[in-house]
DNA sequence: CGGTAATCTAGAACAAGTTACAGACTTGAT
DNA sequence: ATCAAGTCTGTAACTTGTTCTAGATTACCG
């Protein structure tokens, strides 16, 4: 085990632990790693994103790309996180528009779909490490977790989940994962796809009937 | 691309298609191999299997046991197909006592859930292995999923699925192996895995319900 | 039984993730 | 401006999944 302090994302991201800030060629670098590999898996998918390929490409040593990201899976873990803010901010642009809770997250997670099928390989790399990820990953994935909970917090209007509201946010993000990498693997269609986000996100609704009945 | 045919798996399946039968040594050397995944998995999970190791372990050459399965990926896919039909069959001895379809999936998917965390490396390796699965595995993932399904089936004591309760099936199949590998990498407890899993289930209820509303 | 095609073995070779290391470059404090 | 500590670079080495090859062995057919 190297005794380097380990360098860590910081950018946009409010409740960052306490991370040693980055100088502006550290950030730069960071940022062309990054690029260089949403661009390497948007070619090839978890393949083609080499960490030679990955270093070379944005003029960095191999060292440094490992320094900055301690293995692959953390790299695209991290692509994730970044490609998962882009899109935070471009749903918030245009809030859904749904009678119920469930019809407005539906809607959403399948813009957000949409948005991925357009780079499907993208989606592929980045959705295989989130789920191949182990134990010495779980800060960055529950990073990813906690901001995909709050883009279907934020369709759904609430303000003040209750408990089973979050269970059933969080069965909905499962679900949502799942589907996309079965529909990325060409087991399923786009249409049982659709079907399958929409039965699960009823679980909103009726978290929230519940939820009002039992306090009066 | 070699051009040799592909040993394919073979055994208690009922609609396995057109696959040379397999002599007798050769179905020990495919149980050996099984076995020997198993064993190794069980340590120190999706890393512990090595195939070397596992050539090595169930006595076959490492070209034998690359025909038999021709990745890592298939091979632990393959052995959970093993697992899961071992316990099916476990699980069919007992069926669940409950009031609601939603309790009896649930109550069967806990006793699943429980069956695993006794192998803890075990199950993350299968899991692990199904989720990183790419196309070139799509058959033998489709086939974990088919088991699957019909072990959720079977708790609901459903003969004749509606689409809509087909689609609740698919989603806490989803759920399942997503709470599982939340477990396994420590970034849930047993008790929100056990609230999630109940939150899922009741889709089942629901979907039936509106089915009978539907169908007077 | 004899022959032939398929299968199996042992081991080398190759690919890509990861680690190690020596020397050059930056940064920050004095 | 200078020095010490920390970073970065370039490169080689190591590990493990995967492929390849040549030569045994086995299974099957007449």
């Amino acid at each position: 085990m190297p005794a380097q302090a380990k360098v860590q994302a910081s950018s946009a991201r409010p409740a960052a632990p306490a991370t040693p800030p980055l100088t502006e060629r550290q950030e730069a670098r960071r940022r062309r790693i990054l690029r260089a590999s949403a661009r390497l898996a948007g070619r090839g998918g978890f393949d083609a994103v080499q960490m030679r390929e990955v270093a070379e490409s944005s003029q960095v040593a191999l060292g440094t790309l490992y320094r900055y990201f301690p293995s692959k899976v953390h790299l695209l873990v991290a692509t994730m996180q970044d490609q998962l803010e882009q899109m935070h901010g471009t749903l918030r642009k245009k809030p859904p528009a749904g009678e119920t809770a469930a019809e407005r997250v539906a809607q959403t997670l399948m813009r957000a779909f949409r948005a991925l099928q357009r780079e499907p390989h993208l989606a592929d790399a980045m959705v295989r490490a989130l789920t191949f990820a182990d134990r010495s990953v779980s800060p960055e994935v529950d990073q990813v977790s906690r901001q995909t909970t709050a883009i279907i917090l934020d369709a759904t209007g609430l303000d003040d989940p209750t408990p089973a509201q979050l269970s059933a946010v969080r069965v909905i993000e499962h679900t949502w994962h799942a589907t996309l990498i079965t529909w990325l693997s060409g087991r399923a269609s786009i249409a049982q796809v659709k079907v399958d986000i929409e039965t699960v996100c009823r679980l909103i609704d009726l978290t929230s009937a519940e939820d009002a009945r039992s306090v009066p």
